[in-house]
DNA sequence: GCACCCTACGTTGCGTACAACACCGGGGAG
DNA sequence: CTCCCCGGTGTTGTACGCAACGTAGGGTGC
C-alpha cells in the first residue's frame, strides 16, 4: 500500500478513503468526474462526515480537486503536469534507489526479484499477455523500493506527486520494444542491488524513467 | 502564502487552518505538543468541525500527527528527518531555479531583488540586526522563485516535505559567516536570474543549500 | 507488596439538522 | 430581442449530540 501512514479513520473514513482511492486508481472514476458527497455516503452507506474527510485527504494528496460549494472532481491532468511530474521522478526516484542499495536485504531481493518476474510472464507478448494486471506488480515494485530507501520525506514527496492514477495506470499505451525495455529495467534494478551497486541501480532507474516519460509524453 | 491552492473553507475551515498553520510555522505550538479539538475550537470561537478539518488537511501536510482517539500532536523532526528534508530540497530546488530563470519578468527581479536587500539589512550585524524578522522575508523569496519556476509538480512536492517550520524557522542557529553567505546566495541568485543564466542561478540554489543544510544538520 | 481488572472520565469518530452559498430558470424592463 | 434581476433548488459548510474508543485511577485478589 502506500507508505503515508494511515492515521485516523475509525473504519468508516479509512474506508470511504481507500475505496475512492481505489476507484480513481483503477480508473473506474474518470478524470473530471464530479463527486457529490451525498452520492458517495449513500453508495458507502456513510454519512457525509466520513466522506467529507476523505475527501479532503484525497485533495491533500492530489487525486481530487475541490471547489468551495461546488464540490469534489476528479484531478485531470495535462500533458505539461506529466512532464513536471516525471521530471520530480527523474529528479528524486534514481537517489531513492541509489539508497535502497545500501539497506537491502535477502528477503527484499528475493521480493523484487519475484515481482520482476511475474511481470514478465504476465508481459510477456502472446496469448497469456495480460497488461492490465502489470499495473498492481508494478506499483508494488516501485513502492518497495522506495520504502527500501530509507528515506520517508523522499518517499513522501514522490507519493504526493506521482499520482500512480495518470502514470502506472495503463500499459497499453507502451509499443512492444518500450514494454520489453520497461520490464527488463526492473530485472536489472535487481541486479545491480544483489550487486550492491547503487550507481548502477541509479542509473537503470533514471533509464526506466526515460523510457517510460517517450511513451506517456507526447514529445515534440 | 503558500503555493499550494487553498480550495474549500467558508472562512471558518479555512481561518482554523490559517491560524494553526501560522501558530506552528511561527513556533508558538512546539513539536509534540498536544491539540485538543475542542481546546482549539473554543480558543478559536468555532465548532469542533471546521477545526478537525483544519487538522486533517495540516496532517496531510505533515505539519501535525494523528493518532486515532488520541489527538493531533505537532510534528517533531529528527535530525534523520532533517537530512531527508536537505535532500529532497537539494534534489528539487536548484532544478526549479533554472527553470525560474526562463519565465522571470522585470517585476518578479525587482520583488526578489527588494527581499534579497531586505534581508541583507536585517541581517547586517550591528545593532538593527533582527533575525526573528528575516523568516518571512526568506519564505517569501523561496515561494516566489519556487512560483516562477511554472512548475506545479516541482513545487507540490516541495511544499509536502519542506515543512518551512523547522527548516525555515530561525536564522539564530547560524554563526556570523554562515549568516552572510547566506544573504549574499539570494543577491547572487537575482543576479543571476538578471543575467538569464539559469545553469548559475542553479548553482547558487545548490550553495545556498548546501550552507544551510551544514548549519541546521549537525552533520559528521 | 504487586499485579490485574474493572470502572469512570475525557477524548475523538460519526450521524443528523440547519444555514449559507452557488447555479439555473423564468419574468419583467429597456 | 436582449439583458438584468430574482426566487427556486440542490449543493456544500457548520453546529451540535450521541456513541465508541482509549486512558487513568482505584480497588481487589493473590
Amino acid at each position: 500500500m502506500t507508505s503515508t501512514t494511515e492515521r485516523r479513520g475509525g473504519r468508516a473514513s479509512e474506508r470511504a478513503l481507500a475505496d475512492l482511492r481505489e476507484a480513481i486508481l483503477d480508473g473506474d472514476l474518470a478524470a473530471g468526474v464530479h463527486l457529490g458527497e451525498v452520492e458517495i455516503a449513500e453508495r458507502l452507506g456513510l454519512s457525509r462526515t466520513p466522506v467529507r474527510e476523505a475527501l479532503t485527504r484525497l485533495a491533500a494528496e492530489g487525486l481530487v480537486e475541490l471547489e468551495a460549494h461546488r464540490g469534489a472532481r476528479v484531478t485531470s491532468f495535462s500533458s505539461d503536469d506529466l512532464d513536471g511530474i516525471f521530471a520530480v521522478r527523474l529528479a528524486l526516484e534514481p537517489q531513492a534507489t541509489e539508497r535502497a542499495a545500501a539497506h537491502v536485504t535477502p528477503a527484499d531481493l528475493d521480493e523484487l526479484d519475484r515481482l520482476a518476474r511475474r511481470m514478465q510472464e504476465l508481459g510477456a507478448p502472446g496469448p497469456g499477455q495480460d497488461l492490465d494486471a502489470l499495473v498492481d506488480p508494478n506499483r508494488e515494485f516501485h513502492a518497495r523500493l522506495l520504502e527500501m530507501a530509507h528515506a520517508p520525506a523522499l518517499a513522501v514527496a514522490l507519493a504526493n506527486v506521482v499520482h500512480t492514477p495518470v502514470v502506472t495506470r495503463t500499459f497499453h499505451t507502451y509499443d512492444a520494444d518500450s514494454l520489453a525495455r520497461s520490464l527488463a529495467h526492473h530485472a536489472e534494478i535487481v541486479a545491480a542491488l544483489r550487486a550492491g551497486d547503487g550507481d548502477w541501480a541509479g542509473a537503470v532507474m533514471r533509464c526506466h524513467l526515460g523510457n517510460a516519460r517517450a511513451v506517456m509524453v507526447v514529445g515534440p
